[in-house]
DNA sequence: CGCATCAAATTGATATACTAGTATTCGCGG
DNA sequence: CCGCGAATACTAGTATATCAATTTGATGCG
């Protein structure tokens, strides 16, 4: 194996838009895609039986594809293969979660402490833009919308801040947390809490309070660990 | 597609030992590990150009599982995949080492805080005996060795943080930190500084003072950051 | 002499076939 | 009736073959 430092000229060099270029959409994203949504919709109940063949069959594809997209979420701890046995969904790790919650604090801590401090007028017209859209899904009581608004505001703070790797680092640990979360969120008024908090995080962001905006942040992540004890003896299949 | 929430019963619901039993070593694995090795070690530089197909021939298997380690690679960032044009070893983007400074800085920062705050005598004997092996090291002039014990070292942290789950993102945010860095650590004396500054946070953590033991690592995690504009004039074609 | 276009080769993507390891089940013996 | 063991059936892992798409180099025309 001898060290060929070539140039491939036309698509390199480019770094920015990487992921643009080198691999479009391919059919193997798509089916990430699919069981992702699934299984963080809990349309896929943590327990539950995958096999490849059955799966390649219902997307009318080959075992190819849907074996690359079941690797990639074994790698998420979304599904646990066995090899030559199974492939079941992850039940959710419930000893992770706690683990979970420190990096996001840690992390989210971090980053919101610099957007706070390079935030523009712009971009807190943004975060406004995504707390007045959750605030209508919350009164329309749409929590499936609500989630997706809420990583909006997540993302868009990590994108205020110059750190879309954190973002990245970010929806893996939080794809665990929000797994449990889906079964606890019915609880009243939480949504509305939600949007109080991202209001203050908001605010300390606008203020360049750069303290503030890591207590608040830290705050609202506190707030939203899932009750895991009370979980485990509603749905004890779904925990490890 | 109907949720079949079946037990397997033998090798589920262990969740503690699950890398060891779910995964045993696989060729796709093999190779996975011995690229990322040859990449890291840079005995495979940025910028060379990988065939499946030559790879394949050379561990004298076929392209499936030498594809998936490519992929597993490429998902780390470690290679970059040019559809229907070729794969290269992905050169260090010198863009993300800021922000991936900053993610050791925030994770490192609460994980040795949190070490000092629980750490055990016997703990503290662990970090001793890398520290020592370092020494020794240092002074064999032994790079590679080093950068294994350096690695250890803060692993160990993690762990005695009981947060090997960050450990893991760590793994995947230094990578490209030290690509970089093994270009640059001959420089005299560093490995003696690295040896020193270990000590001091092995220092804070036995005193219990987590404040100190941040501000420590803090401090480590700064003097490590490679000069990536020298590097950049001399290696210009292992960056981006 | 330069640029554009076309063709051939290279390589990744997908499909299909085969192998090997695992767990369950069924049967036999205690 | 229970426990142990071998055989069977099923799954993921691996190999091989085929397809499709992009790149590059060469050739011809301006």
């Amino acid at each position: 194996m001898q060290a060929a430092v070539v140039s491939i000229p036309a698509a390199i060099g480019s770094g920015a838009e990487r992921s643009a270029k080198l691999r479009r959409a391919t059919t193997a994203d798509a089916i990430f895609e699919r069981l992702y949504s699934d299984i963080l919709a809990l349309r896929m109940p943590p327990g539950m039986v995958l096999q490849e063949k059955k799966i390649a069959e219902e997307f009318n594809v080959s075992r190819t594809p849907v074996r690359e997209a079941l690797l990639r979420l074994s790698e998420g701890g979304l599904v646990d293969i066995y090899p030559q046995s199974g492939t079941v969904v992850s039940r959710v790790p419930v000893a992770a979660i706690p683990e979970a919650v420190v990096v996001r604090k840690s992390l989210e801590g971090t980053t919101v402490e610099r957007a706070a401090e390079v935030a523009t007028p712009a971009d807190i017209a943004r975060l406004d833009t995504v707390i007045s859209r959750q605030r209508s899904l919350a009164a329309l009581n749409d929590t499936s919308a609500f989630h997706e608004e809420d990583e909006a505001f997540h993302e868009a703070i990590a994108g205020i801040a110059g750190y879309p790797g954190i973002w990245g680092i970010l929806k893996t640990v939080k794809v665990q947390i929000d797994r449990a979360r889906r079964l606890t969120l019915p609880v009243l008024g939480r949504m509305d809490n939600v949007v109080y908090e991202h209001g203050l995080i908001r605010d300390a962001i606008a203020a360049h309070d750069a303290a503030a905006a890591r207590a608040a942040m830290l705050h609202h992540l506190s707030a939203v660990i899932p009750d895991v004890a009370e979980l485990r003896v509603r749905y004890p299949d779904y925990f490890c």
